[in-house]
DNA sequence: ACCGTGGACTTACGTTGTAAGGGTACGAGT
DNA sequence: ACTCGTACCCTTACAACGTAAGTCCACGGT
């Protein structure tokens, strides 16, 4: 006895008990590191006795994405917020970027919830939630539709960050010696860079702010939206 | 000899013939077939051989997207599309649709380039040519760099689908009998799907024109651009 | 006292990426 | 002509993964 392992025999598992493990599991290793057998070290138990609770690790990962989302909602549901009928986008965008505090705190959850085929219960609640405070805000039923598209994975707190840089890595190899070279296929990008830093010194342009970067693209969606509603009452 | 294989001893190895039979082998099996005996099993040779061209899985898959992204990068340049100092947005939105439709051509495409790490040439290339599209059009080089992150993914002509239903699959599994108690849950979602459905009885739901919603959602953030552009000259 | 049953464990298999080293064919140097 | 390096492919092998199959035990209802 004594220092058994990490957490022995501290009740029988359930259901739940996987899934907030993996959770926190996920959260220290990231997603590589989440296997069964870790998982299941991490309970102090063997591998296959995780099967009793999920059908295998697709079944898994759906329960994580379930996880997450319901923390969103709860999370989004909890936080302050313009009414609906009076600020519709304030409302929207509360919710949104309250997803998007959850996502930061799991940086594993968009590629778990990317790789899902179907929609669980909570994503529809997620959803629901959303077209709600549109429709409270005079948007059509057909433009919310289109906005729920339109926001696409942006509804959930994130936008897959294409090509997010691992840690410590050059991007530019040894070839970036060659300036002028580098101008000549890049213009526009050399000249957009030289701009920048022109005007910010100190933004060391590696890399950029995604806190802003997030909302301005949100709000365009907004904006965009917004425009459409008046447009056609 | 004869009938040797699929296809033995036609020349030698090479990195570009590597990823070609990849880039096909993925599109007939998908990415998870994508093993790397399967395409040396393709190539008529052993798995170990592949390593003397790529120097892992990893940059194999670098390498596809390096394929496809110089594929769309053909595309668009051969498409022909308003010049942009008239018309930017026709421009922009051109490029986009080109690259998605190579990006349909391939559907495993957006999962590589998700997860890659890196960017490579060939993608700041691509962004370069979005961006040189947007300066010719008069956007500022702040502006355009916003409008970049603004695209996300939408700049490579896709939005990861959330949930796209995996083939033949019942979604909402059995309890879509009990409509009443969906309609508690969801009252937004159910209004919605009935409005839609009233109006436009033929559009059986299951699902939404994905070209339709993908280019609301481009024309919503290129709207918004073009706004801002012409609001701070 | 019995015994079924649920929940854990043990063992084992097939598949994956890939490390290590062996063989062969061909072109260059003497 | 003979050697030798080098490029390329093969064989063998291993560790890690998901998971199928079967075993074992403790407990609760009869």
């Amino acid at each position: 006895m004594g220092t058994d392992q990490t957490s022995a025999a501290r009740g029988p598992l359930s259901r739940q008990r996987v899934l907030d493990t993996a959770v926190a599991l996920a959260d220290r290793v990231g997603l590589k590191g989440l296997t069964m057998r870790a998982v299941a070290a991490e309970l102090g138990v063997e591998a296959m006795s995780l099967y009793h609770h999920v059908a295998n690790k697709e079944a898994l990962l759906d329960g994580l994405a379930e996880v997450i989302v319901a923390e969103a909602v709860a999370v989004a549901d909890a936080v302050s917020a313009p009414a609906p009928e009076v600020d519709w986008r304030g409302a929207l965008r509360a919710r949104v970027l309250a997803a998007r505090r959850v996502m930061l705190a799991h940086p594993w959850a968009p590629a778990v919830l990317q790789t899902r085929t179907s929609m669980s219960p909570d994503i529809m609640v997620w959803f629901d939630r959303l077209l709600g405070v549109m429709i409270a805000g005079g948007v059509s039923w057909d433009l919310g539709h289109q906005a729920m598209h339109a926001l696409g994975s942006r509804a959930l707190g994130f936008s897959q960050e294409l090509f997010a840089p691992a840690a410590g890595e050059s991007s530019g190899d040894e070839e970036m010696t060659d300036m002028a070279a580098v101008a000549e296929t890049l213009p526009n990008l050399v000249a957009m860079l030289a701009a920048i830093s022109h005007d910010d010194p100190d933004s060391s342009i590696g890399w950029c702010d995604d806190q802003a970067e997030f909302e301005f693209a949100l709000d365009v969606l907004l904006d965009g939206i917004e425009d459409r509603r008046t447009r056609t009452p």
